[in-house]
DNA sequence: GACGGAACCA
DNA sequence: TGGTTCCGTC
């Protein structure tokens, strides 16, 4: 018997950080708690286990460099249930987010992106303060998402 | 590798 | 809506 995948995979709290669940809620489906890839990405971001993986690129704020794309997709692939997962694919789903202003890509830096913070945060959020704060609070405009990582 | 159109799916 | 799959193009 296959365990297979769960409709939802909230990750396990053991002695690391535990994400609300309203993180996982979207406005337009309320019901829906699929995990968004770049909630994904700031979930591997945070954990120090997969920075041979995935890290911050120091000195640019909001970059990132995914070391190892193939593992990276295969993560990926495991949440989502879907096994064919690869960087092409991966790839191709981060670049829709150019559009939605969540991401953009740093030219010339392979499988480095970049978080469009300055897009994410939220005037209604005053208290939230990017310099001084160690944990960074990411809104979306077009979402009711809120998110936490520590940069 | 990176890009983006297009068809398709839940 | 947020990808997934596939693919031609640079």
């Amino acid at each position: 018997m296959k365990a297979g995948c769960s409709i939802v995979e909230k990750p396990e709290g053991g002695g690391g950080y535990q994400f609300p669940d309203w993180a996982y809620k979207t406005e337009s489906s309320p019901g829906s708690r699929q995990i968004q890839l770049w909630h994904f990405i700031l979930e591997l971001l945070q954990k120090e286990e997969f920075r041979h993986v995935i890290a911050w690129q120091q000195g640019e704020y909001g970059e990132f460099v995914i070391k190892d794309p193939d593992e990276v997709a295969r993560l990926w692939g495991r949440r989502k249930c879907k096994p064919q997962m690869n960087y092409d694919k991966l790839s191709r789903a981060l670049r829709y987010y150019y559009n939605k202003r969540i991401l953009h890509k740093t030219k010339g830096k392979r499988f480095t992106y970049k978080f469009n913070f300055n897009k994410l945060v939220m005037p209604n959020y005053p208290f939230i303060n990017i310099r001084s704060s160690v944990n960074l609070y990411l809104v979306t405009h077009t979402h009711e998402y809120i998110y936490m990582a520590k940069i």
